[in-house]
DNA sequence: TTTCTTTTTCAAGATTTTTTAGAGAAATCT
DNA sequence: AGATTTCTCTAAAAAATCTTGAAAAAGAAA
């Protein structure tokens, strides 16, 4: 398990490394937003610490930033900030928890465990395969025995939940908290369209599959 | 978005069930951790909320008690007991998140907004069967070993319906009701509609069932 | 900057689902 | 039997939802 801690505060940094390590976890520590952020992009985590005030780039912008992009790792936001509009803000920039400090490093550790125990947080293999299809998601690169192309970000995101999924109902509102964000403001047709471009990208390369439309639901990626 | 509340203080709980509802929830409220245990069991939720001091069952059991068996609904706790400790167990226990009382609602509506978003939450394949034949009410399909099909939403409320009381004689006001909502204001002859296209449909797949009709009663799910 | 790609928005037309309506068949009642 | 009620099935209107394509906006690369 590795954990990414991002917090300014020198003393408090080296002992919840000293912590995280003793509970056996990986840990890479930084002290800026901006270190962070290119951390978090590079690399891949179980679960990050962050704290809300941090110099250059501000806690809560790099959470955002990192939602984005589609980096769903789980955030544990951690802050001197202790309202009810704080935690609230932090919550719905797509945080998972939220600590106010000062906190005990136990219940912090209690936290990471919950937050790392939750399901759909299993690391992304390089590829994703069904059906006979192969998408490699951080190069987004999808191929099908001898055809192959490279899809766009969001058609890449798209269809890695497809495949993550294969064979079930997706339900609209679920395909867009996954590719745009649960607190995304896109319209709601920017989904259909980037169905019929994933399907015309499937049939350009004779894929084996199909994406069904159930009306009034969503979508589902089935064997042709 | 369905959500079960387990909370048996009924003010807090009638308070809570009106914000849930008024942000656009479904909300079962129950007031027993029997009761609880029972709805989780028995239904799908997006997420429980499940107060930690609860009469008979003391809602810590009622979480390890799902988690045992492998229902993995998110739970947020709420509770009084503050200490560290108490809340070190509650989330080892397999809570997603624990709020100490006196809370805001709107934290509350927060964490529950955070506890959603997480896909990967996608509950699956709850069927239903009777007489050989499977229904997926959340995903429309319906099979009967060799073939499938996906109904319409309104087609699988009904069949639904009829899988959940197999060899009953449903009323017509009833079934309108479940269907449709009890105060909906549908013509009758709307449900002798879906009876005719939904004998349609299994007669398609080679159902070894039938829809008898009690005259002026209702109709009956039976086997061949 | 300019050019190209990707992402988003918009809207007309197509499709599917839901609802309403009604003629004839079947069952029930007097 | 005849009258009445209740159901089946067909048709078609109405509503909801998708598809397709085009074009604007935003972002990245040359």
């Amino acid at each position: 398990m590795k954990i990414l801690l991002i917090e300014d505060d020198r003393d408090l940094s080296r002992l919840i490394c000293l912590s995280l390590n003793q509970a056996g976890y990986e840990t890479d520590a930084c002290y800026t937003g901006g270190d962070g952020l290119f951390y978090a992009k590079n690399q891949i985590y179980d679960a990050i610490i962050l704290d809300r005030m941090l110099p250059e780039i501000d806690g809560l912008t790099v959470l955002e930033a990192l939602r984005r992009q589609g980096i769903k790792t789980p955030v544990i936001l951690t802050t001197a900030l202790g309202s009810l509009h704080d935690r609230i803000d932090g919550l719905d920039a797509g945080a998972d928890d939220y600590l106010v400090k000062p906190f005990a490093i136990e219940e912090l550790m209690a936290r990471i465990r919950a937050v790392t125990r939750r399901p759909g947080n299993l690391h992304i293999s390089a590829t994703l395969s069904a059906f006979g299809l192969c998408l490699n998601p951080s190069q987004r690169i999808l191929h099908n025995g001898s055809d192959s192309l490279t899809l766009s970000k969001k058609e890449s995101a798209l269809l890695e939940y497809f495949m993550k999924n294969p064979g079930q109902t997706l339900p609209r509102a679920m395909i867009l908290s996954y590719v745009w964000g649960a607190s995304s403001e896109v319209e709601e047709g920017n989904l259909d369209n980037y169905i019929y471009f994933l399907r015309r990208r499937l049939k350009s390369i004779h894929a084996p599959v199909k994406l069904t439309t159930i009306h009034g639901t969503g979508y589902r990626l089935e064997q042709i």
